[in-house]
DNA sequence: TGGTTTTGGCTATTGACCTTAGCCAAACAG
DNA sequence: CTGTTTGGCTAAGGTCAATAGCCAAAACCA
């Protein structure tokens, strides 16, 4: 029985490659093992549980897509900034869809790793909203309207929710421009008028 | 042994609340049947098997979450509309949790009920822009920007990826008031200006 | 009404899966 | 080279979906 070499690392990230293949949820030990060319009951030797490994997963999606998106950012500022990071974003959804599944929701209530990083993925898109003054309240409702906007339509697109597979590319550019104009327009007073 | 007088239509309508409650993919066979009163095996007496009751629990959430909207946008038009439609989705995603995370996916590829049903929800989305005067590719990519509005927002929330609870709905408002100041200028010629 | 058929419960069983217990050799530390 | 730790393994248990086969309740029908 010579040693297979396993580490904890290697059996997450292994274990994301194939959440990639057939989805989180889909993944069985037994076929993790497989992959790993090891039985099912040595893998507890580097995981404690399922949701364990699932909770690991979650973790190392978050951490890459911040960095993607943060990398995206880097030199840009403004509607060029938010351009970069949307199709970042979009781009490493769609190389990643299993792993995508996992970033946008806590993993457990009060899991306090688990909040700092995806705190530290939305501070980027705090960072680069700077760019239109907004404050406070306006900030936060900005932030938290550019995030749905992304998840939306990757998630839909990913888990083929949009019927016409066609253009796809179109519409989401369409999209983010349209975010950017409404951010133009972020503290404009409310009334009925319509162009 | 009397008899529990189960039916196909009490069984998924049950399960549905049940998925409202712990999540669809949560819900096992054995905590529904003790709740209708009846012993697992009886399920199958009215069901094919469990991946046909998750079709049967997602076709009754598509269907509601249409008829929801539906009902909202009745004797209203352009802006107006859209806001109604958005609290009435929004709404009823909060209410029915279990139900809403099965809404926005195909089934499985090719299934025509499945497609004409969430296509039938789409054109009351489709109907409602008539307002804004925008036809072909204008159209399908602000379907598919509203859509990827509402599903994000309401899927962030429902899994609670916003990290502070208060003010959500200050920020919903916000959202939807962006999307109309984006259809406004939906057709406005691309450049780099900003205000 | 009485006999027959269909229907809807049930127990028992199988197989996939996660998990734990306990064994033993490989790697490693001195 | 010896002792300890580490990382494989087999065996076994519990939960779940699913099937087979039984039997009584309901429905049908003359």
């Amino acid at each position: 029985m010579p040693r297979a070499g396993l580490s904890r690392d290697v059996v997450v990230e292994t274990a994301a490659i194939m959440a990639d293949e057939v989805g989180l949820n889909s993944l069985t030990l037994a076929a993790l093992a497989e992959r790993l060319g090891v039985k099912q009951p040595s893998l507890y030797k580097h995981l404690d549980s399922l949701a364990g490994l699932h909770r690991s997963v979650s973790l190392l999606a978050k951490r890459e897509l911040g960095e993607a998106i943060s990398r995206a950012a880097i030199g840009r500022s403004g509607s060029d900034a938010i351009f970069a990071m949307s199709h970042a974003y979009r781009n490493w959804a769609i190389q990643h869809p299993g792993r995508y599944d996992v970033t946008q929701s806590p993993v457990a209530p009060r899991d306090v790793e688990d909040e700092a990083t995806m705190m530290s993925a939305v501070q980027v898109i705090a960072d680069v909203l700077t760019a239109y003054r907004l404050e406070g309240d306006d900030s936060v409702d900005a932030i938290r309207a550019f995030r749905s906007l992304l998840h939306g339509f990757v998630s839909l697109e990913t888990t083929g929710g949009f019927a016409l597979e066609a253009d796809i590319d179109r519409s989401f550019e369409r999209l983010i421009r349209g975010f950017t104009v409404a951010l133009d327009h972020w503290k404009d007073p409310v009334d009925g008028a319509q162009s």
